[in-house]
DNA sequence: TATTGTTATACTCTATAACTATA
DNA sequence: TATAGTTATAGAGTATAACAATA
């Protein structure tokens, strides 16, 4: 409204306000595909952690609990919680290890992998409506930027920093 | 531990099970980010929202809570309490509005725009650490890939999501 | 005595709705 | 009657710690 009146507060220049770096963009452009990619799968009755444990039990099936969370840094009690609704989705099978049996092996039912079909399908359209700004050549530009990043910061192929606390 | 045996559920080739694309790389990336800027401003007792909220204030100085809760896409009584916690730290001061008492007008104190000084320099810090891995002109190159992204799927400059609900 | 998984509890964050004051 | 801000309450999500079964 003010526009040609100097606030009265204007004591000195006002610092630089919105940040304009490839860190900003990255972490606004990441929560943002987040969210869309969550969108995607709640049709499913899935969230983005249920489909980052699915493709965990599917990459590597057999493991235990307590594996998979110290793989996704968090506590076990939280994997009791995950795992629940999935087996409850009937998409993963909890076995008690015949060798410990303290231990359940985890492994995907039938319907889990289909459903895990359908969650690439999803992530496949997601993929290029985020990138619908950029053409193949640029798209794959980026992709060879954020690997290298990712590998210098040392991230966890296909571990979203999401499952741990807030931070 | 098995390499060698195939397991018993194994009756059809696994699927794909760790997300390799730029969509996933960039939601990765990008909480990996915001949660190494928010450990750096964490000793200014500030959380990432804060300087979110900060930024907003010296940008647009004399705006209603209202006003920026609008912008940022969440509800009055949240920005209420966050005020309070920057004000509580005198960063920022509550002005009744002559024209219409109702309104507040929100303003940054001297100490404010020297704490919003300081976050610039952990900022540029940031960025660089993030971004370790790759030289100027590939950092440009990423910038502007970026930039082209964040407009496409109309996302506001400054403004992350995580503001907003989950998802 | 140590370990796997579970349950119970508390804490944090956020939205919803009721309320005060100004208009 | 409508609007800016506040407060009170409830809900979701997560970690912490105590617990049972197995080793």
């Amino acid at each position: 409204m003010n526009s040609s009146r100097q606030p009265a507060d204007a004591t000195g220049p006002v610092p630089a306000t919105a940040p304009r770096g490839a860190a900003f963009l990255l972490a606004q452009i990441g929560a943002h595909a987040a969210g869309r990619f969550a969108e995607r799968v709640a049709h499913l009755g899935l969230t983005p952690a249920d489909v980052g444990l699915l493709r965990m039990v599917a990459g590597q099936p057999g493991r235990s609990q307590r594996a998979l969370a110290e793989d996704l840094g968090v506590v076990p009690s939280r994997v009791v919680k995950l795992i629940d609704v999935l087996e409850g989705k009937g998409l993963v099978e909890r076995r008690r290890s015949e060798e410990d049996r303290r231990n359940y092996e985890l492994h995907l039912t039938a319907e889990g992998r289909s459903t895990l079909g359908a969650v690439s399908r999803a992530a496949a359209a997601h993929e290029d409506a985020l990138l619908a700004a950029l053409d193949s050549e640029q798209r794959g530009h980026l992709l060879g930027l954020l690997q290298r990043i990712a590998a210098e910061q040392d991230l966890t192929p296909g571990v979203h920093p999401g499952y741990r606390a807030r931070g």
